[in-house]
DNA sequence: TCAAGATCGTGAATCGATTCACGGGATTTC
DNA sequence: GAAATCCCGTGAATCGATTCACGATCTTGA
């Protein structure tokens, strides 16, 4: 589709399909139909209509597309923040397997903000996407179930189905929680500390690690600290906390709700002299790139963004269902610096 | 689609002007003057229009109006690789000064490959944005070029004014990059390398290492290592290059196009045993987040990504011209483990 | 009190692509 | 050879918001 000739205009204004029917000497309909229904047409007058299209550098108007056809051929991608990496591969995938349909991905960052959240999904009906992959910051917001009722599908990605009945795909985040917290108690870790924030899918790792500590034969301590963010930087203000009351008791394991918080608070802790993993034993949550270059790689739990971000866009093309992805997405234990058996305690 | 005649609730589509007129009582004119000039209707009717509006859940419909104003309220960013934080914080910068004027900002991923990006800028034609910011893998493509020609502008962004005469902010790439070289000279490194990629604003990081050597009273060994993308995944690819010819001479300063080689690189280096910044300094550049997580604090040029984005916008809109933000971008050298002086060299 | 001007609501035209309904012409069937 | 069928191009209606041009009502000042 990318000849040579290059489409020189003679007006300044776009071309139409007005302007390429009559160049190929044809009407509006036969144009639009050359490129709608390609079989409707004669093969020589779609060879003509082809070339005066080429010609002419004609690109289309898709607002007046979706005027008459009633939706776009974008989908909508809400993200609470792009700056984590998760979700930049999330988007990332979901972007390569559209562009494979010839798809197109609205980024929409909502910064945590449940106020953009709303302006977002907003915008996503103005521009009439005809689906919407959506990570939500709390619960479902009431614009989503409206953008149904009217007609645009969604699904929820790394929100595990949980008493919704949403469509939504997700990663076993209770499973990820649980081979965490089982990791740490076998390496004889006996003091946890489980960091996180408010997040749906936080909250079902935190049940995994909870789990997996009833299900310990000698129960170990778990304390739980809740965040409002899962940054780096709050990371490393826990970490300020937890060596202030040092004397008081410190942990020997901390899971992470994610490795961004992780990061933050294994700087933190090196920086105020606690020996990780000698002192205390830490796993992560996502294993984003940057976990393996940190001053102490990161011990995390695998979970394949990219991976979701494609299967909740076939999902939403139609072209596999919510079955047909089940199990693709199974956390992963990945043991890097950060955790070690504690000497002399082993089993 | 397969559904009967029947007429459909008022709510199951989308409301439109006209909905809100008749409910309003007014025209339909009245309503879009409403949203469009409010001071040209008056007080009274314009509550009766915003109440009607407000309880049908009217949303406007952008194609409608993009297709009678010719252009849409977005704004299209072409970036080269989402994963890198460079460009997820210059996303996120823009999107932020975008969302205060009311604008929306559609990204697109090109993958560092010129094909994409022209599919996307096809799609950002198609879509009408009223502008583009763009960061181009290598030259300007000539889509660019033609939709400004077509009347939609762009700026580029990170790409330092050139022989181009296009509009384009950056920060000062070669002020940069003679920081970086001046800031290990000083410390007494005398073997240098320069590793970066084939894109525009790396080669003037290195010209500005060049001019640092060559400034040099006695100027130092410069070795240049090209790299098709500059990611952590190549970099540690240098590093075990550089190992395998350990014998045959090692720099002892290291110069990296950005901070993901860098990044890669240290991770690669220090796994085959050499030790920073004892053996060799190392220099990154943009100052990434995670540069002061690796696993040796990564010295580097910061590089203010999300200013970058936010003044973009503000020129696409009409809002402050290309001098208005001159020197908003200057780069700064920050110090931290990755280079130290040389013990006993100094002078 | 009346002319001149300002204010503000409305009918109708418009943007560009899609698609329905129609029909001329070629082909097939009995 | 006439009728039934198919192929394929076209005119015209349509989607929803915007905006021009007009006119009705109200204000103001001599």
């Amino acid at each position: 589709m990318t000849s040579g000739p290059a489409p020189k205009k003679a007006d300044a204004s776009a071309a139409t399909v007005g302007d390429v029917a009559a160049r190929a000497g044809v009407s509006r309909a036969t144009v639009s139909y050359t490129f709608t229904q390609p079989n409707r047409v004669s093969p020589d007058l779609r060879r003509r209509v082809l070339a005066a299209a080429d010609e002419l550098g004609y690109v289309g108007n898709d607002a007046a597309r979706r005027l008459r056809v009633g939706h776009s051929l974008a989908l909508g991608l809400l993200v609470s923040n792009m700056s984590n990496p998760v979700y930049a591969e999330l988007a990332a995938g979901a972007e390569a397997e559209a562009a494979a349909h010839g798809r197109f991905i609205l980024v929409a960052n909502s910064d945590e903000s449940p106020a953009r959240e709303r302006a977002y999904l907003n915008f996503f009906e103005s521009q009439q996407v005809s689906g919407i992959l959506a990570a939500p910051v709390g619960d479902v917001p009431a614009e989503l179930l409206g953008l149904r009722e009217r007609g645009t599908p969604f699904v929820l990605v790394g929100v595990a189905p949980g008493p919704h009945s949403y469509p939504a795909i997700s990663g076993d985040n209770e499973r990820g929680g649980h081979l965490a917290a089982s990791h740490l108690l076998a390496q004889g870790r006996r003091r946890l500390i489980f960091i996180g924030g408010a997040h749906p899918h936080v909250d079902l790792r935190l049940a995994g690690v909870k789990r997996a500590v009833e299900e310990s034969p000698e129960p170990p301590a778990l304390e739980i600290i809740r965040t409002q963010v899962q940054t780096a930087k709050v990371g490393e203000a826990v970490a300020r906390t937890l060596l202030r009351r040092r004397a008081a008791g410190f942990p020997d394991g901390i899971v992470a709700g994610n490795d961004l918080l992780a990061l933050g608070l294994l700087h933190g802790l090196i920086v105020g002299g606690v020996r990780v993993p000698e002192d205390l034993s830490l796993v992560g949550y996502d294993d984003i790139e940057f976990a393996d270059f940190a001053i102490v790689p990161l011990t995390t739990i695998r979970h394949p963004s990219a991976t979701l971000g494609a299967s909740a866009v076939r999902i939403l093309l139609g072209l596999e269902s919510e079955q047909d992805v089940e199990g693709r997405f199974e956390p992963e234990l990945v043991v890097r610096a950060t955790s070690l058996p504690v000497a002399g305690d082993r089993a």
